[in-house]
DNA sequence: GATGAATGAGTATTCATTCAT
DNA sequence: AATGAATGAATACTCATTCAT
């Protein structure tokens, strides 16, 4: 397999279960069974390594903001993110993880800030153009409220409460923009 | 000036703006005009202070969940937690970095998960004491979306937008709940 | 209770039982239930405190060879020393110890250069008084011999076997000098 | 160079001069003119560097007790032991040093436990082989007297009295058990 | 592509000692 | 006699990075 590719998969793991500053990169070549030279080979250096899963992971938020624009109504779009939201949220926990960590660390953000600013505005972007059909006037304050109600929903459900009722919190939500 | 006092201002100010992990005690014993064996006499470790300092942040949770039960009907309480709220967020930056930060770091996490734990529980209490006088049926689900609803907007207007709308949310927000 | 009485007795037990130099003063005064200060005030340093807890272990040293010259022959006098060295060894393990510690350790031997070199001639003295009067040509390598017989004896018993038969080697020590 | 093995080297002579305990890292790499961070690499910690250190001594114990059992008798083999011990105490009084050292240390006994245990039931048993053959009844006792003995007097020789007169010691032994 | 020895700056922590009260 | 805040030097250890092979 290739080793490039495992030390990313690992690479991923890792930061997002201890965080980035907290996972030395002698960790990661442990646990790939990979040198330490390798990572300085592959991706120059610990940050390089962060902003390639970084990049990675965008795909991820690409996908949920995907949207079927010819044959949905904008609420049924809007449907169909905050489907894709909680579905993502249960399945890829670690996901959610690894991007909450990396954009409030002060360190992270300083490296990846380009990357999150394109990431952010992009989701923005997708947000209001669904928004627009609907309230066209208010379509960005709207976008950011349903974006930031999103990220609070992970927040809680990733870091603050134990017992946080996901299922019936995508109900009401999902029965609030329907 | 009491060097202990000293020490945990300084300490505040500089784990909200780098990060805990990036803040060597050097650089707070430097800032603070104090011997670094000072904050083992006083705290311990380094874990020690934080802990101190995220006790002694429970006290601006307390204050903007402080209601006035006897004069003000529940819609009237809950503008004025968001009031509250919003006027934190902007005034006190800082304090609600330095929150984020250590609530999502898995290191950090660990050490405070007592403290966390009462706060946030805390939090959830005083809300649904509210929403139960609303709506006591799904007082526990709209609790809590209302403090993810709160903690997303506090995370997208430190981390995540430059140009978030804060004045517009807020309003937008408050006319939600009223 | 005379608080430098309870301070030499508690560091006489800690030092014994985990090496002068790995047992810090702090954790003297928190079992003595004393202020770090209190030690300087009594003893300068924590070297003169090891110095006044040698001196008083002296004693012991000149109770076990304290023999009754007047009504016992040489080689009775030798048993009893033998005698009341074991009985030490036994009830009073740490002793050895504490002794066998500061003797070897670079550090506390320089710390106790004079008292040590005082002690350890008394003994030399004391033992030849008593091989002088069985064979005083070869009295001094004889009581070299025995004196480092009975250093072995209380080294391997104490540290380096676990089944040291030392009732054993008890009566065949007696049984040889008799 | 090897600087694994020039790191064990200067490492075993400082340890020995200074004890473990008094001897920091720095002090040892400075001499071998070698960084901080190669011990960690090679040997983990500090106390990885000890074990590493014991284990090799190991070899000098070895070969005190290699006896030439085909062509010699029980007592010659005794002499023979004899011989070795006296000739290497006098010639690597450091490595005995070093020996006494981390036997009695509270600290690096718990380190060395294992390898302690193993190497003085080695030496023991390597004794008793030849005890056996010339009182098998008595020989676990007269073994363990008879290293008892000699620890006695390297203890002495080394640690205690400055004219410790090893040379009549010696022959007084040897023909003790010729 | 891949290894691993080697570096060196950085970091939390320990601890004896001092000193004002 | 006794306290405890404060110091600061010392120390083991971490870890990203470099580089020769």
């Amino acid at each position: 397999m290739d080793k490039r590719e495992q030390l990313i998969e690992i690479a991923t793991k890792l930061f997002s279960e201890r965080g980035y500053e907290n996972t030395p990169l002698s960790a990661v070549c442990e646990k790939a069974n990979v040198s330490k030279g390798l990572i300085s080979h592959h991706f120059k250096s610990k940050d390089g390594l962060l902003r390639e899963i970084f990049r990675k992971t965008t795909q991820l938020v690409v996908e949920i903001n995907r949207v079927d624009k010819e044959n949905q109504t904008p609420k049924e779009q809007l449907i169909g993110v905050l489907e894709a939201f909680f579905s993502q949220l249960e399945s890829d926990k670690l996901f959610f993880q690894f991007n909450m960590n990396v954009m409030i660390q002060p360190n992270t953000r300083k490296v990846l800030d380009d990357l999150m600013k394109e990431r952010s505005s992009f989701i923005l972007r997708k947000t209001k153009e669904i928004f627009d059909k609907i309230d066209i006037e208010n379509s960005l304050v709207m976008s950011h409220l349903f974006i930031a109600e999103l990220d609070g929903i992970a927040l809680n459900y990733l870091g603050i409460f134990e017992d946080f009722p996901l299922q019936q919190i995508k109900e009401r939500i999902i029965k609030k923009y329907a």
